[in-house]
DNA sequence: GTCTATAATTTGATAGAC
DNA sequence: GTCTATCAAATTATAGAC
């Protein structure tokens, strides 16, 4: 679906990183542009307009995403949940960010349904992975626990971040594990 | 410290209503002049500048929050984390609206340092509120699970939110008290 | 594909009348 | 306290040259 243009990825990375630190509403073309070295104009080739670039920046995203769950799919139960929480310490740490589809949601209502939809595609993806996982190892689906680890990941970051505190990530981490641990 | 100034409360209530909704950028002193019925010049006289209305707006929320936290320290445990967690959907449900903190801690990047940390703040507020309360009836203060338990409720707004189904906050929210109650 | 140039709109903010 | 008038800057987007 999506080609393969170098510039294009690299004004998708431009933007991502910008939207994940600042929100949607703070990027801007031109900044987007400035940080890949091109004029604003050129952007526009590559994304005739902004929500376009948005409803791919979640596409790419949800993508990626969705890619590394795939890996996942083979080990333990616990082995899992704790690869599945990597992502989201790689998300707050490395990338220095919160998640794209946190802030697109929390941005919800003033952005185009398109986006919209695609973050809510992005979440479901999410829940229903680990109610699969739950129900190949603990025998029931379990969607309230699989909303609950979610919950607690997409909440940590943002509480985290917000807090300058990598320890208040750290703590909900081993506690959905203890939680998951003990439901099994 | 804050003034009674109907005006500047109609204000604060209005420009509250949009970041909540949208975000602190998508908000505008025009947008919010029409909701009160004023034009944008007039709300300059109230708050100088937009800085200042948003510090004005995290200040108040805190405010307001730590007096219903305040009422509920009388309670036994799980009443009070009921009426904690009511706090939350009240929020999502009755206000059709994520918390003011998670999306100005989402967009923490682009904003004044003096907003960061009063939304720093916000959070430090629960989580100490919610480690007395465990001190309290638990024997033990526990941290990470003041955090766990107000990550969890600020995830599962922006989730629900985003994904426009309320079973996923009460999931979430069936899942923290039960998380309470095998500890206590 | 990228550029310059520019249109059309919105924004935060100020000056000064009332 | 609220208004009109206005400004300077930023924004999304388009047209057309190269």
């Amino acid at each position: 679906m999506s080609k393969k243009s170098p510039m294009r990825e690299k004004i998708l990375q431009a933007a991502e990183k910008r939207v994940r630190a600042a929100g949607f509403a703070e990027m801007s073309f031109r900044d987007v542009a400035s940080d890949v070295g091109i004029k604003s104009a050129s952007v526009h080739y590559h994304f005739p307009t902004k929500a376009e670039l948005g409803e791919a920046l979640v596409e790419e995203y949800t993508t990626r995403f969705n890619a590394f769950l795939v890996q996942l799919d083979t080990e333990a139960l616990l082995p899992a949940i704790r690869s599945y929480i990597a992502l989201y310490a790689k998300a707050l740490i490395l990338d220095e960010a919160i998640c794209l589809c946190a802030i697109m949601g929390a941005e919800a209502i003033g952005l185009p349904r398109e986006i919209n939809e695609k973050t809510r595609t992005f979440f479901e993806m999410n829940l229903v992975w680990l109610e699969n996982l739950f129900g190949k190892h603990l025998g029931a689906s379990n969607r309230p626990l699989a909303a609950m680890v979610v919950s607690a990941l997409e909440g940590a970051i943002i509480v985290s971040s917000a807090s300058k505190d990598r320890k208040i990530f750290d703590d909900v981490a081993e506690e959905v594990i203890q939680l998951i641990a003990s439901r099994a």
